[in-house]
Formats: C-alpha cells, sequence, structure tokens
DNA sequence: TTCCGACAGTGGGGTCGCAAT
DNA sequence: ATTGCGACCCCACTATCGGAA
C-alpha cells in the first residue's frame, strides 16, 4: 500500500466530525491494505510509529528537502527508512541521522511529507487515536470493539492487535492472553474535586455493575488508597527474572534494582503485580515529586544514587499471583491475593469504608503525612486498563492564589487564532512581578474569546510573534497541586499543574498574593 | 429528549542522556 | 562546560459525539 492512501485517509478523517465518520473512513482503509503493512497503517492512523520513537522531533523536521511531484513511497519503504533512522539515532552520529531524514522526505510529495511531519512530531490532531481506531478495527474485522479492547489490554500495542484482528478475527483476539514479561496496558483513574464527590461518583459506577451481583453494590462500601506522588510501576516476575515496567510501557527494569530485590523477595515467582515507586526521607516523608523522577530516570551509576536516594515501592494491586490470572477479578478478589503474596510492608496504606466522615479523616491523615491524596476504588470492578473514570477516582487537594497575567501566547489547532497559554506572576513587594509558569487550561471558548480581546487591548511591550506582552492589569484565580523548584523561572519556583478558575475583576492587582506567600507554599 | 461517559486536543514543568558547539 | 534536542515522567481541563437513560 502507498503512503499517500493512508495520507488521503487521515485527510478525510479530519474533515469528518462525526465519530463513526471517521470509524469509516478508518475501517475502509483497514479492509484493503495486505497483511505485511496492516501493522503499520493502524499505528500511523492513530498517530503511532511501529518503531515507537526514532529520535526524530521538531527541530529536525524544521529543515527538510524540497517534495517531488509523484508519490509512490510504499508503506513498507517508509517504515523501512524510519527503522534505519532509528538504529542511527541509537548509536550516535546526527550527521547520518540527518541524511537518512533527508533521504526519506526527498522521497515524499508534500502532502505526504506534511503529513509525516506532523505524525513524527506527534501532532496528527485528526480526531482519532486509540479510542477510534479501536471501532474502525472492530468494524474491519467484524469483531466486537469489546475484543479489541480487551486484547490490547493484555498486549498493550494497538497495531499488533489490530493486524492480529485483520488477519484472524475474533478467534485471534481471544487469543492474547496476559503474558508475564511483557506489559500491559495500566489501569488509570478519573478525579473528583474531593472525597465526598468521589464516594459518590464510585457509588454511580457501582450500581451500574450492581446489577448482576451484590451486597458490596448497596452498602456503598469503597476502598480508600493512599495516592502516593512517585512513579508507577508494573513488575513481572517469571522464575527468578524480573521486569519492570512504566505507564508507558517502558522497559526501567535497571534503574529501579529496589524495586527488582523486592520482588525477588517475594515467596511467589510467577506475578504481575501494580504499583508505584517513591523515593521516602529517612523519616518516612516523601521527597518532591522532583527527586523520585530524577533518581528513577538516571541510568549512569545506579549503585550509588541508591545510597543517596533509595527508591521504596508499594504495590496496591496483582494481575497475576497464586498461578492465576486476576484481571477479570473484583477488586477485593485482587486485593486479597495481593495481600496473600506481598508482606503488609510493601502494601499500599488503604482504608475500606463506606462513611464519608472516615474518609474524610483518612484524606486528611494522608495529606499531613505529606503524599498526594487518596485514590476511591470500587470494590466490584475488574482491572479495566486504559479507561479512566468508572473503577478508581483519584483526589487531591487543590491551593489556590490570585495572580496577575503578564503576558499571553498565540493557540494553535482549535485555538488558532485566540491568546492561549497565560503567563503568570506573583507580586513583588519590592515592586514588579515574578513570572511562576504558564497555564492554559480551564478556559472556556467563552472565554477564550473574551482574554483575546481583553489582552489585545492591554496589549504592551515587546512582542515576537508568539508571547503578546501585557500591562499587568488582570488578576486570575489560578488552582496548582503544589510550588515546585524551578531553574528556568527567576524566583526559583513554579508552580504544578496550574490552571484557570476565574478572572478576578474586583480584585486590584495590587491586591494579588506575593511572591512571598508563594515561597511560604515551597515544599 | 436529555444526560453523561469516553475521547481527543491543548498544552504545562522537570529530568536525563547524548551530540554538537 | 554549556546548550539544544528528544524522550518520558508527572498532569488538568473543555468540547464533542453518540449511546444510555
Amino acid at each position: 500500500m502507498l503512503l499517500i492512501d493512508v495520507v488521503r485517509v487521515s485527510e478525510a478523517v479530519t474533515r469528518t466530525s462525526a465519530r463513526l465518520g471517521k470509524v469509516g473512513h478508518l475501517a475502509e482503509l483497514l479492509g484493503r491494505v495486505g497483511p505485511d503493512e496492516a501493522e503499520i497503517a493502524i499505528a500511523y492512523l492513530s498517530g503511532e510509529l511501529p518503531q515507537r520513537q526514532v529520535g526524530v522531533g521538531w527541530r529536525t523536521l524544521q529543515d527538510i528537502p524540497p517534495p517531488r511531484l509523484a508519490a509512490t513511497a510504499t508503506l513498507a519503504q517508509v517504515d523501512g527508512l524510519l527503522s534505519r533512522i532509528k538504529a542511527v539515532s541509537g548509536q550516535g552520529s546526527q550527521a547520518a541521522r540527518k541524511g537518512l531524514v533527508t533521504e526519506l522526505f526527498a522521497g515524499l510529495t508534500s502532502q505526504e511529507q506534511a503529513f509525516l511531519t506532523r505524525l513524527l512530531s506527534g501532532e496528527l490532531r485528526q480526531g482519532a487515536l486509540d479510542g477510534v481506531m479501536i471501532e474502525a478495527v472492530a468494524k474491519a474485522s467484524g469483531a466486537p470493539s469489546a475484543d479489541v479492547r480487551r486484547a490490547l489490554t493484555l498486549r498493550g500495542w494497538l497495531p499488533a492487535v489490530g493486524a492480529a484482528a485483520l488477519s484472524g478475527g475474533i478467534d485471534a483476539l481471544r487469543a492474547f492472553r496476559l503474558e508475564v514479561g511483557r506489559p500491559v496496558a495500566p489501569m488509570l483513574a478519573g478525579s473528583a474535586a474531593n472525597v465526598a464527590a468521589a464516594l459518590e461518583k464510585a457509588a454511580q459506577a457501582r450500581s451500574h455493575a450492581a446489577a448482576q451481583q451484590s451486597e458490596d453494590g448497596a452498602s456503598g462500601v469503597v476502598a480508600l488508597e493512599w495516592k502516593l506522588d512517585g512513579i508507577r510501576v508494573q513488575a513481572h516476575r517469571s522464575g527468578e527474572d524480573v521486569r519492570v515496567f512504566t505507564r508507558t510501557l517502558d522497559d526501567i527494569t535497571n534503574q529501579v534494582p529496589e524495586l527488582v530485590e523486592a520482588v525477588l523477595g517475594l515467596s511467589e515467582s510467577d506475578l504481575v503485580l501494580d504499583g508505584e515507586v517513591i523515593a521516602l526521607q529517612p523519616d518516612g516523608r516523601p521527597y518532591p515529586f522532583q527527586v523520585t523522577a530524577s533518581r528513577v530516570a538516571s541510568k549512569l551509576d545506579v549503585a550509588r544514587l541508591r545510597e543517596r536516594t533509595p527508591l521504596s515501592v508499594f504495590f496496591f494491586d496483582a494481575l497475576r499471583a497464586g498461578g492465576e490470572d486476576l484481571l477479570d477479578l473484583p477488586y477485593s478478589a485482587r486485593q486479597e491475593a495481593l495481600a496473600r503474596t506481598v508482606p503488609p510492608g510493601l502494601l499500599t496504606p488503604r482504608l475500606v469504608t463506606g462513611d464519608v466522615a472516615k474518609a474524610e479523616a483518612f484524606f486528611a491523615e494522608v495529606v499531613r503525612a505529606g503524599h498526594e491524596g487518596l485514590v476511591v476504588k470500587t470494590l466490584t470492578s475488574p482491572y479495566a486498563a486504559g479507561r479512566r473514570g468508572a473503577g478508581w477516582i483519584k483526589v487531591k487537594p487543590r491551593h489556590t492564589l490570585d495572580l496577575v497575567v503578564l503576558a499571553a501566547e498565540w493557540g494553535h489547532g482549535r485555538r488558532e487564532g485566540k491568546l492561549s497559554n497565560l503567563h503568570l506572576g506573583a507580586r513583588d513587594p519590592e515592586g514588579g512581578f515574578v513570572m511562576l509558569g504558564k497555564t492554559f487550561k480551564g478556559l472556556t471558548d467563552e472565554l477564550l474569546a473574551w482574554q483575546t480581546e481583553r489582552f489585545l487591548e492591554i496589549a504592551d511591550g515587546p512582542t515576537d510573534g508568539w508571547t503578546v506582552t501585557l500591562r499587568p492589569e488582570l488578576v486570575v484565580e489560578i488552582a496548582f497541586d503544589g510550588v515546585q523548584r524551578s531553574p528556568r523561572y527567576p524566583g526559583g519556583m513554579a508552580l504544578r499543574f496550574a490552571r484557570v478558575i476565574r478572572y478576578r475583576p474586583d480584585k486590584r492587582v495590587d491586591e494579588a498574593d506575593t511572591v512571598d506567600t508563594v515561597r511560604s507554599l515551597m515544599v
């Protein structure tokens, strides 16, 4: 199949707003792709590469050769070149890599170049990723989408699952099994504003499932687990071989020897466990997230690093233990298996209750201990990967500040033509403002339109084409998760996960929060 | 007919490892 | 030694579609 066939379908998908229409376009192409190129087509049309990453980013793509006129490149040819680029990127020479990238793009029309540029920079923006592609694979293969989704959970990689479905149908999908040593797609959590709302949400999720089973369904009892601010890990053990994977299924086994040893210390040797690694201080309180992230990301001299910054692991789920796959069992049964397998010191602290007051006290306790918050889990939910919402709901405390908008950046995509990304500053009592970071979150279309107009009225000073500097006149209420050390901003600190709550026209700039207030919040 | 769950999009800060400067 | 780049940790929020209620 030619690349241009895929590009044309991608463009049709982009033009179609209805999801069923997108699915139709994708399924039509999947119906005519050959078995040896199915994986490539599925990957490209869901915004991924068979190689996962090849070492080419936005900067490299700034400088590509002129296009040719005839579209003759096949999927296999493009895929082959990308594999060579990945191989070269893995072992040095920028020049060799650059040469191959040039060779690749020189063989493409401008239409194909535009597609591949977006694909490689991770910005396909056609309105279809895994979720839509799952439906397309189902439609093209004749298998129910639930089977596609299930296979994706177990295999963790949709192009492989889709190719199997197209060639082997429903039987091929049902042949996927949990395989120790190969990561599964991790279950994700939705969120709620507070503990009461999380319990409410869990109750609703439960009442859906309650039809078939349940005393639990009626009781309102849920599990509350500490949410640790570390790195999500999936640990596999087969005999004496342990592998550790991240949320995106990357292998970090060599970076976390403490975890490997902890798993080898368990009496069972056929295991898949889900948990969190985190760096704790000698008194048991957590280090800032940056410390854990730095430790886990470091690959060099891990032996020395672990002396200075040891990692702890806390498990909260078991997908395989006692010789059985547990994904389809209810949470409560998986917990029992986990408790039989893992000693108490390696378990995430949890409380099972239906009492809101007790839940709120538990929340206060975990926050006092310096941790991130709680995850509320229904006792009946199976391990459903990739889908946020239903079974697990996270709750975190929320801080707010009244800050001043110092500048704004023009948006992209659906925010084209709107001033979108705000530069946020705290008031310096000595005079002026100190920038603490940016945010684009929390803005409705209406607010985007309003602020674009308003900002242009108070635009002042230098503009580089991206950023519009403003007279500091507008106060905005910002929510955030915490203040972290920053090497980037002049005050040496930045807000984590900042988002807009509302503008504060009732507040003058000289009533905005000060850098001293912000500094007092830094951990 | 209305409601709501799932998805995609729009970007944020920090860190590491490596190659080029 | 420093800088730029790519990759990947953590992530919040809104708009939209389409099936559920």
